[in-house]
DNA sequence: AATGGGACCTGCGCGC
DNA sequence: TGCGCGCAGGTCCCAT
């Protein structure tokens, strides 16, 4: 569920609370989670490290160490992280020098975490399509051009694009006006300039309102965002569109769930 | 190249 | 009340 505004809020929580504090001990209550070395090499790499730095790229939160290595963490579906923590249902516990935790949790365990001498060299990193807001239009124009394949299932295809995940994508094509089972080929001048905007719109806002918390997703401080209640379209199968009345449908597209207003979207 | 399906997991809500 | 089932969606992988 985090998708670029969620994990930019993180990162953000991270920067003004944790950035400069130092770990002196980490608990690991699944190994699962932990993909990158041995959980007892990512022990060893971590315990009294100073957190230099924080980093976002895409879905994924970076964190730079004071050994020169990086704690490299993807949520995926269910992950968060929580300061101070309480140590109830943890992965993973983050125990720093001032006496307090940062809890890992995640109920499904998707989410990774790695130390990495060189977080770049990740291949997921390297694969990444460019961050929405590093892009003109012109650029967008020209990579939709040649791309045959429907729009949602684009938007969300990290090495097109990256941060924008199945719940932004229902948003930004909603605002558009655009059919998620549209071509990206057939979208005309005018509508590729909507979507473009409305991406950099949305996730802007999305950011704002300290991202969109739908299941699992908490910021730092274990409280909820506040966009949801921002939401147009999504999961809102079987209730009036906000703009036309029309009831909202849901279909699967690329096996996502997929929400739209059949009238204002064409 | 595009598409569909399954896999990884767990907890929730639903129908019976 | 209790149980089985479908579903949630980020990413990878395989088959067509």
């Amino acid at each position: 569920m985090p998708e670029l505004p969620e994990v930019e809020t993180i990162k953000r929580d991270l920067e003004r609370i944790i950035k400069g504090s130092k770990i002196t001990k980490v608990s690991v209550y699944n190994p699962m989670v932990i993909r990158y070395p041995s959980v007892e090499e990512f022990k060893k790499e971590l315990t009294g490290v100073i957190i230099k730095n924080i980093l976002r790229r895409a879905k994924v939160l970076i964190l730079e160490l004071s050994n020169g290595k990086a704690l490299v963490i993807h949520l995926k579906m269910t992950g968060q992280l929580v300061y101070p923590g309480d140590g109830k249902n943890s992965r993973v516990t983050f125990h720093l020098s001032n006496g307090q935790s940062i809890d890992f949790n995640d109920q499904r365990l998707f989410a990774e975490l790695r130390v990495l001498d060189d977080w770049r060299t990740l291949k997921f990193i390297q694969g990444l399509g460019p961050e929405p807001f590093d892009i003109t239009l012109k650029q967008f124009k020209d990579m939709l051009k040649v791309k045959k394949t429907k729009i949602k299932p684009l938007l969300m295809d990290q090495t097109f694009i990256s941060g924008i995940g199945n719940l932004y994508a229902a948003e930004v094509l909603f605002r558009s006006g655009i059919d998620p089972q549209r071509r990206a080929q057939s979208l005309s001048n005018q509508e590729k300039e909507n979507l473009f905007n409305e991406i950099k719109k949305v996730l802007e806002e999305a950011i704002y309102y300290g991202g969109s918390s739908v299941d699992n997703y908490v910021r730092l401080s274990g409280k909820p965002g506040e966009y949801a209640a921002h939401h147009k379209v999504y999961g809102r199968e079987g209730k009036p569109c906000l703009a036309c009345k029309t009831v909202i449908k849901r279909i699967s597209l690329g096996g996502r769930g997929t929400y739209f207003c059949p009238k204002c979207q064409k």
